[in-house]
DNA sequence: TAGATTGTTAATCGATTAACAATC
DNA sequence: TAGATTGTTAATCGATTAACAATC
């Protein structure tokens, strides 16, 4: 009875990136370790919670000493799947994902974008970043053939939901949905919603509240 | 006393957009009411959390018949604000920023870009969208100036600290950041991280996950 | 040794979900 | 009227935070 360890909480996946940004940059200046205190104060987060956090991982500190900042790096690295990266196709070629297919950076995260689909034929055939932009209609079966696990949906809203019934046809078992629909999808298939105007909801109406508060003080 | 209802918590906040853009939808097609059974069925919600997330906007619905998808609408997007537009500065012109540039229907959203900015002599003095691209270092006059509330990031993580610091000090309330850096502000001071990392992980976690699973059935 | 820091168990908090009376 | 649906109160669940013993 091996195996299956409780799966690690949503919130903690999200914030363990900080983390290893936080600690790269630290590692260029500090010391060779760091403590969950100092963390925590930086990044405004409670200690407890970044020592749970981190011990999902795997890693474990010194008393009085706390934990080793590169090999830190590595297990989040590891434990995010960092250096195992995993091949991608992209749908929609407009400036979101031109964006995306600019970031060679991406494959540091474990994605790789190898080709970009398109209706655009002005688009198709040419590339960018090195990475082709292909007629829509390929895709289905390239994704059969190259066996790909991750689509990503750059496309308007109207065409997102048509984009990822074909992606989940061809046998695509993780969607990056920048598009602002909610997709239907099998249990099988992931589906992680990028969704900017959720962010832009919680911004505007904290924002309000601010400017309400502030207005009042100021009577 | 007054005002000051509890506020509206962040999960719902977020849902919120995409309930409209489900109803704008359904507007097209379908009568005049619906029933939160639907749409959750739909959104993969629950019932009882649509009802719930409704309420704050202080719609009703009349049993037996649901809600008028009209006035939920309307509801909503008065809620959100999304009718009664902030300005924004963006920084950053790269990619990213000209995808965020080039989407005209942010200010359908509640935030309407005036001006973006940027280090590269190259391009200042451009436009994008109608939008000018002005040196950096006038960007923090002009928030003064023009009273400008929001400021969105999009340098990369290097600049990012920087930029938000000139922001803060210009007297921006809001910082709506897509760089992978944690930014230090002081409390009154918003900061609302789009993070791609952390999505990303999230994603290619439970991929994993998934993958291992269905290998373990195959055997 | 004394004190800082880890790692874990227990308490708290807030969001989701269940139950159900009110009502069109 | 009967039944579907709302709106609200109570129960559950999971994540955050507090407390504290272990330890370098």
């Amino acid at each position: 009875m091996t195996g299956d360890k409780k799966p690690v909480p949503e919130p903690t996946l999200r914030r363990l990136p900080t983390y290893v940004h936080y600690l790269r940059r630290t590692a260029q200046v500090e010391t060779e370790t760091i403590s969950t205190s100092l963390m925590a104060k930086e990044l405004k987060l409670d200690p407890t919670q970044v020592r749970k956090d981190l011990a999902c991982t795997g890693v474990t500190g010194t008393p009085k000493v706390g934990y080793n900042i590169d090999r830190l790096i590595d297990a989040i690295e590891n434990f995010l799947g960092w250096d195992n990266v995993e091949d991608a196709f992209l749908v929609g070629v407009g400036n979101l994902g031109k964006a995306l297919l600019s970031y060679e950076r991406l494959s540091g995260y474990g994605v790789n974008i190898v080709a970009a689909f398109d209706v655009n034929p002005a688009l198709v055939g040419t590339s960018i970043n090195g990475v082709k932009i292909i007629e829509l209609k390929k895709m289905k079966n390239l994704i059969q053939r190259m066996n790909i696990h991750i689509g990503i949906i750059t496309t308007p809203a109207g065409s997102a939901m048509d984009v990822a019934e074909k992606m989940i046809d061809g046998g695509i078992k993780a969607i990056w949905n920048f598009a602002p629909i909610s997709i239907d999808s099998p249990d099988n298939v992931i589906v992680q919603n990028m969704d900017l105007y959720a962010s832009l909801a919680v911004l505007s109406k904290k924002l309000k509240q601010q400017l309400k508060h502030s207005k009042r003080k100021n009577r």
